[in-house]
DNA sequence: TATTGTTATACTCTATAACTATA
DNA sequence: TATAGTTATAGAGTATAACAATA
């Protein structure tokens, strides 16, 4: 029910010049990971496992948006590795808690070392006013995604 | 060289921030996609194609980041799918030239619609001033990103 | 001989279906 | 019987190596 026409256009392109350039910035932010090369879901349990603290493969699997037995795989592949450790909860046996060894944190941490760092070389190419307004949208940008 | 404390330490964690909000917010727009479910590299190529017309493999494998041969099977199939068309260079007939037909441009723009509909609705929530925040950040992203 | 495109083959990630253990 | 986790198997997507066609 808009009745200004210039707020519509406006409002449209904002979409579309939005979406290109949150899609292409963080095409070229996930290029920036540690030199272990960990796939997207794999970053993204250690991540989960970072803030959240131990969970179980379901929360995972949810949280990654993958599937029980995919979950299951990356599990395999990050203990194997020594990133995560699996182990029964006394509460309900049928449970495993995934918990973040030293070596998972030091990867995670590291991953987005690098992705500050080179996002901080591109900052530091802004001017005083730039920096304010992204200041402003980083906050708005993450709230309209956790809707 | 930063001598004032507060300039590194506010920019250090825009850094952080702008990381995590744009690598969510991508996330969440990447489900917005058309039925046909076309993977991130097919899409690439449609897109790819939309805007900079006519292209050949070798440069449509560049543009996506990806092998010769893995662009060759993404062609295969979307040649099979109708989307794009394959014909010979008349100037050096070593080159092919990889064109959009028309259901291949109707599916990248569908896709583009879904995921400026999806933020539309996010954006028609907030107000004048983030509107004008995310306005300005949306170029700046954008030219960072291309660097 | 160099360049462009393609085929052959293997590896990774994910999915569906079936199975095991615990409640 | 329901739930959490896992195993078995198959389908995409990508990569390296080798081949074909043209310059």
């Amino acid at each position: 029910m808009l009745t200004i026409v210039t707020d519509q256009r406006t409002e449209a392109s904002l979409s579309a010049e939005l979406r290109a350039a949150t899609l292409r910035l963080s095409r070229r932010l996930r290029r920036e990971k540690a030199d272990d090369e960990l796939s997207d879901t794999q970053s993204g349990v250690l991540g989960a496992l970072l803030r959240r603290g131990e969970l179980t493969p379901a929360a995972l699997s949810a949280h990654e948006r993958v599937t029980p037995p995919s979950m299951n795989r990356t599990l395999n592949i990050l203990e194997a590795a020594g990133y995560v450790t699996r182990t029964k909860s006394e509460a309900d046996r049928r449970l495993v808690l995934v918990g973040l060894t030293d070596a998972g944190r030091s990867v995670v941490l590291e991953t987005r070392r690098r992705r500050d760092a080179w996002l901080d070389q591109r900052l530091a190419a802004l001017d005083a006013d730039e920096l304010a307004v992204l200041e402003g949208a980083a906050g708005i940008l993450r709230r309209m995604a956790d809707q």
